[in-house]
DNA sequence: CTTAGGG
DNA sequence: CCCTAAG
């Protein structure tokens, strides 16, 4: 039970613009918790359990912490997010936005590494793994030192809301962890990793603190990320540099955290894969922070674009109320990637499927007596919320420790300005994708604890996207604009919820194949598909605050503008180049897919909306179906997947099978009354090629393969299909 | 994995 | 869109 809350700021981009650009103020707190109650352990089955049963049975954290044990891992994890921010327009919307996030300036401590290493302590282990909480550290018996070191509160959410300021805004992070525990389960390795990063704030937290985590999974390789912490009002900010070729960052506005190389050489030819980049960064002065996440985890095995659908699947469905034993192939093949991490049998596995999890609940990290709340409520939804549930902060102001649901509340505005909506929003919690873990019986709690880090670690430091969840159903379309998915409705804000999950590259819409290096599959997803999009650049990195050179939280001589922008850009290019290639390539649908989702009653979303869910509707633009048809005129009607590559190739959604039907509706459509057909109006051109083709084909049998080439029918158009078929 | 169809 | 049976 990971607890993981962060802030985000959603920006609306001009609606005509494809590009949906999040930028996300990530802090990341993660924290474990393995109280016994959780009887993880207990379980000797293979059935995993979804999630603790009841979370008020535990203990509170303090108490474990007197037993001596760790009770929390607690990890900062950097994310990144993208953001576009219009500048011009901004500069007058940016008052209000300004002081928006906070969040990881005071959300998060960093320790000093012997603090870890004080903490491993467990025989068989080299390290442990366990993040304390600065305080903790400092005072291991301390009980507040979850509190203190989260600076959560809705406290600071509302002010952050009302722009206050400097508030912090912190957020927990919630994971859902499932283990699995096999009896057979051999012996589990250790391997050191840290992370080490240096936070700096103005707050209560302390400065120039750095973290230092140790993971024992993660190899030199895995994480070669740069975790650049805002540092909001430090002047100093003190990096330390594990990394091999860390930039120190200079910046007094930002701080910058490498992550973990670890000393020990741990020769694997798996980690190799295994690199992040993650930056974490803020700007401190126009309260603006961008958590830039390039990373990219290949341990999960590549999945085709046509294929996500299979993930989709596994996950969904049987596999996911299976208990995880992982022995399918499928569910193996899915992660086989992550095998490599751990030697013998030692394993986790994360995957889309968390986000399907059902019943999962949620930790939330408490006030002072470090107590662990929970919330029962679906995991579905980081949009729900049970304020009521959280502790109060330290100030012992009843302010309930958590964010009120995410996109919730006041905090949301959507002001029109300069013809530019914005979106405010804050994220109270992030779903991260279920992992999986594997360990012996006979495995320590403290290995316990070090392989969940490791995990996690893993996890989150390597290959997370954000994902939108609307109304229950997943945005999966990167292109659309808020407007278009309904997001600027302020009404669905509260149905708007995020989800960290592993990162599927594959289905990047571009450059599938390999994205760059620099660039994060997270960019990789935000990036606008259609390079024709004049916005491109635009929406690209623009800082929210152009003008905060602040931000300039990379220590590096670049400045976060170059940082972020210039890898976005190359990957544009990169699109572009392949959206050349692809002449078909479609033209973003924004425009014309005025379609706003249907408003779900809130109660829906509740509703486990988190198994099941459809992939969110998207409706094939006019650009889409002219695709489609000059496709199919092409190549007939019986190779879908041909007509996937010709012209949707780049379109990560739209499967082939999506192609088909939409063809199948098509010729429905053509074949009826204009007044029957609904939605989106198809120009009746469009549906007589529809038809044409469908006749043309029809009679060709495209399909049987045993035909040679049959002539493609692109010369007709109009009234000439006819005599062409004939 | 693709296709083809039904739901 | 989903799901599945069939290549």
């Amino acid at each position: 039970m990971f607890h993981f809350s962060l802030q985000i700021e959603v920006v609306l981009i001009p609606p005509h613009w494809c590009i949906l650009y999040l930028l996300l103020h990530v802090a990341y707190y993660i924290v474990m918790k393995e109280s016994p109650d959780y009887g993880f352990l207990a379980y000797q089955g293979f059935t995993i359990p979804r999630g603790p049963r009841s979370i008020r049975k535990r203990r509170p954290r303090k108490q474990t912490i007197e037993d001596g044990q760790v009770c929390a891992f607690e990890l900062l994890a950097a994310l990144a997010g993208k953001l576009l921010q219009e500048s011009e327009s901004s500069a007058s919307s940016n008052a209000e936005g300004k002081d928006q996030l906070g969040i990881l300036g005071d959300g998060f401590k960093f320790e000093d590494h012997k603090a870890f290493r004080s903490e491993s302590r467990d025989p068989g282990s080299c390290v442990e793994s366990a993040f304390m909480s600065g305080s903790a550290v400092r005072e291991p018996n301390s009980k507040s030192s979850l509190r203190d070191t989260l600076h959560l509160g809705d406290e600071s959410v509302l002010k952050h809301t009302s722009n206050t300021t400097d508030t912090d805004l912190s957020k927990d992070i919630n994971l859902d962890l499932k283990l699995e525990i096999c009896t057979s389960n051999s012996v589990e390795r250790n391997l050191p990793d840290r992370m080490e990063g240096i936070s700096s704030k103005d707050g209560k937290l302390c400065d120039n603190q750095r973290m230092v985590v140790d993971d024992g999974l993660v190899d030199k390789n895995m994480y070669q990320g740069d975790f650049v912490a805002p540092n909001r009002g430090s002047r100093n900010v003190r990096r330390a540099n594990y990394v091999n070729n860390n930039t120190v960052i200079n910046s007094e506005h930002s701080v910058q955290l490498q992550s973990p190389l670890c000393k020990d050489p741990i020769p694997s030819a798996s980690f190799a894969k295994h690199r992040n980049n993650v930056k974490f960064f803020t700007a401190r002065d126009d309260d603006n922070y961008f958590l830039g996440n390039n990373t990219k985890i290949k341990a999960f095995r590549p999945e085709s674009r046509f294929g996500y659908r299979r993930i989709r699947k596994i996950l969904t469905s049987k596999y996911w109320k299976v208990a995880p034993t992982l022995k399918d192939s499928e569910s193996s093949d899915c992660f086989e990637g992550m095998k490599p991490f751990y030697h013998q049998r030692r394993s986790f596995h994360s995957s889309e499927r968390i986000q399907r999890q059902t019943p999962s609940k949620r930790v939330k990290l408490c006030n002072n007596d470090n107590v662990l709340a929970s919330d029962d409520e679906t995991s579905s939804e980081s949009i729900s919320n049970s304020p009521e549930k959280g502790v109060k902060r330290d100030n012992n102001d009843s302010t309930p420790f958590l964010l009120g649901a995410i996109g919730r509340s006041a905090s949301l505005k959507s002001l029109q300005q300069s013809g530019d909506a914005r979106v405010k929003l804050s994220i109270k919690s992030f779903k991260v994708p279920e992992l999986y873990i594997e360990v012996p019986e006979t495995a320590t709690i403290g290995s316990l604890k070090r392989t969940v880090m490791e995990a996690v670690t893993t996890i989150l430091g390597g290959g997370l996207d954000v994902g939108v969840v609307l109304q229950g159903k997943k945005m999966r379309d990167d292109n659309r604009t808020l407007q278009q998915a309904g997001i600027s409705d302020c009404s669905n804000l509260e149905t708007l919820g995020f989800t960290l999950e592993p990162c599927m590259n594959q289905v990047a819409h571009f450059s599938p194949k390999k994205p760059s290096p620099l660039l994060s599959q997270d960019a990789d997803q935000r990036l606008p598909r259609s390079p024709d999009t004049p916005n491109l650049e635009l929406g690209l990195l623009v800082p929210s605050s152009s003008n905060d050179p602040p931000t300039t939280k990379i220590g590096k001589p670049v400045d976060d503008k170059l940082e972020l922008g210039l890898p976005l850009r190359a990957q544009a290019e990169a699109c572009s180049g392949k959206a050349v290639k692809d002449s078909k390539a479609l033209v973003p649908m924004s425009t014309l897919n005025v379609e706003p989702l249907a408003v779900v009653p809130l109660n829906q979303k509740c509703k486990r909306s988190e198994f099941s869910q459809r992939r969110t509707r998207r409706p094939f633009s006019v650009n889409e179906v002219e695709a489609l048809v000059e496709a199919v005129e092409t190549l007939g009607t019986g190779r879908w997947r041909d007509v996937k590559m010709r012209a949707f190739d780049n379109a990560g959604h739209r499967t082939y099978v999506d192609l088909k039907d939409k063809w199948k509706t098509l010729v429905h459509t053509a074949s009826i009354s204009p007044q029957q057909r609904r939605g989106e109006p198809v120009p009746q051109q469009l549906l007589d090629r529809v038809l044409c083709a469908h006749g043309y084909w029809s009679q060709h049998q495209s399909k049987q393969h045993g035909k040679h080439h049959v002539e493609p029918l692109k010369i007709f158009t109009d009234g000439q299909a006819e005599r062409v078929g004939a």
